[in-house]
RNA sequence: CGGGCUAUAGCGCAGUCUGGUAGCGCGUCCGUCUGGGGGACGGGAGGUCGUAGGUUCGAAUCCUGCUAGCCCGACCA
């Protein structure tokens, strides 16, 4: 169990804007605490940036799991040798950090895993029988970018969910492919945010198919183009049955049918059919991509099954991939104000913040502890301040950090039997005994 | 990689032009008063001025090299 007492805690707030965040959501983190820069596009994790990974990572897991996809986990230093084999080695390019160890062999800081997962299987499947496959992994990714920005957004060093599904047929692929998409659609949404899959471009990975998922921010690195009406669309808490080809197919045709591109695929005479009033313009935070490549590495890796013929065939591939540390940054630029970040209650590193107004009054003291043991005995997380603070100064942290839910206690309101419970959202305030207050907060969460 | 800029206390900055041995705000520590939106007063701690060399009686300040970081561009999940 952590620490949820901020006196016991560690969460190094700052007051002014760090002098090198330009944009939000990196200034954010770095004043509530999240982050620390060690180098250029490099960071670490302190507490509360370092929960609200956990978090993300624990939604990523249990929607792939649901999806039936299987979590393993590769190196991130990988031997060059099988990057030579797909012809990788020279492709990439710069963003692919080289290094050599003590014997002169060339290593690399993986920026991505086809190859590596690919021998994986080359090495242990080889019927048709163990088909379909999907493996994928959360891990920590290196690419050297040319000029890191935007803090988590644009790092070098990142955390991020890869997938790979390997499958006998084209179809079977594709089935594949829409059931990422679902189980995407289903993530993003349980952490609050709307990404909206777009046909994209499928870059150094190479492939035919492609979707990009873009959260919607004015601070987005690309340019997006779509009908208003892709916005309306929610997956909500429909059951999906993975297995269900027709069901999944008719779900991606529901998310993808409309018209929405990136610039890299933006073709302006099929926008302009779109009726003038629901043609959108704006920018996007890139939080996700999934793609179908088929026979591309498995044909140079050599990754083939016998079919039912007896013949030896090369597997279709996709892969599939989630940023999951800039997706923080995503969340942070979708939900803040001028006090600071606003978490949406699925990815929240506290359940709700106890602010003791009077510190060391006894009352006042004891409400507090009472509030927090009945939380926590109910499996939640509240952070409480119990610091020889200020009113003022405990309201503005808890703005800052952005816990969803408040509840505020002082001997004015305990004279009355009364608590205060605010929502961090809306700002909207509400008195009830503390008994009651709990079993508000125990009712949001219920479902998540 | 091209263009621009910065480096002084944990954070934000002044001091550099005109050389004389470092200062402000916030934070932090101690004390008192406070107690519903970053409170007040008093007292303290904390800096090889990025680094290496040079000029000088003397360098944060002038000169040179190096390193790190930031912004714009090209590139990218």
């Amino acid at each position: 169990m952590y620490t949820m007492r901020l006196s016991r805690y560690f969460l190094p707030v700052l007051k002014e804007n760090p002098a090198d965040a330009q944009i939000v959501s990196h200034r954010l983190m770095l004043r509530a605490g999240m982050i620390k820069q060690a180098s250029a596009g490099i960071y670490s994790w302190l507490p509360l940036g370092f929960k609200v990974l956990r978090k993300l990572e624990d939604i990523i897991h249990e929607e792939q799991i649901r999806a039936g996809h299987i979590p393993i986990q590769m190196p991130t230093m990988q031997s060059a040798d099988l990057w030579r084999e797909s012809g990788r080695y020279d492709d990439y390019g710069q963003e692919m950090l080289r290094v050599k160890d003590r014997h002169d062999r060339d290593l690399l800081f993986s920026p991505t895993a086809e190859e590596l997962v690919t021998d994986i299987f080359r090495a242990h499947v080889g019927s048709y029988k163990d088909l379909p496959l999907t493996l994928y992994q959360i891990q920590w990714k290196f690419r050297d970018e040319i000029r890191p920005r935007f803090g988590v957004m644009r790092g070098r060093e990142f955390y991020m969910k890869d997938g790979y599904n390997f499958d006998l047929t084209k179809e079977d692929a594709l089935h594949a492919y829409n059931r990422h998409l679902v189980s995407y659609l289903r993530t993003y949404e349980r952490m609050g945010l709307q990404a909206i899959p777009m046909r994209a471009d499928s870059g150094p990975i190479g492939g035919e198919d492609t979707h990009e998922f873009l959260v919607l921010a004015d601070t987005g690195e690309s340019e997006v183009f779509y009908d208003s009406k892709v916005t309306d669309l929610t997956f909500g808490d429909r059951a999906i049955d993975y297995d269900d080809r027709a069901q999944c197919q008719a779900i991606l045709d529901e998310f993808t049918s409309l018209y929405a591109r990136t610039d890299e695929t933006h073709d302006e005479a099929v926008f302009n059919q779109i009726p003038e009033d629901r043609r959108r313009v704006a920018r996007g935070i890139e939080v996700g991509q999934i793609f179908y490549f088929g026979t591309k590495y498995s044909e140079p890796l050599n990754a083939a099954v016998t079919d039912p013929t007896g013949a030896k065939t090369p597997v279709h591939m996709g892969s599939h991939g989630i940023g999951v540390s800039r997706l923080i940054g995503a969340l942070i630029e979708a939900n803040h104000d001028d006090n600071g970040i606003i978490w949406p209650e699925g990815v929240t590193p506290f359940h709700c913040g106890i602010v003791n107004l009077k510190q060391g009054d006894a009352e006042a003291d004891a409400a507090c502890d009472a509030l927090y043991k009945s939380l926590t005995a109910l499996g939640l997380e509240p952070l409480y301040d119990d610091r020889e603070e200020r009113a003022g100064a405990k309201f503005a942290t808890m703005d800052l950090i952005g816990l969803p839910w408040r509840i505020t206690v002082g001997p004015r309101g305990l004279k009355n039997g009364v608590v205060e419970v605010t929502s961090r959202r809306t700002g909207v305030s509400e008195e009830m005994p503390p008994e009651q207050a709990v079993e508000k907060i125990a009712k949001i969460y219920a479902n998540l």
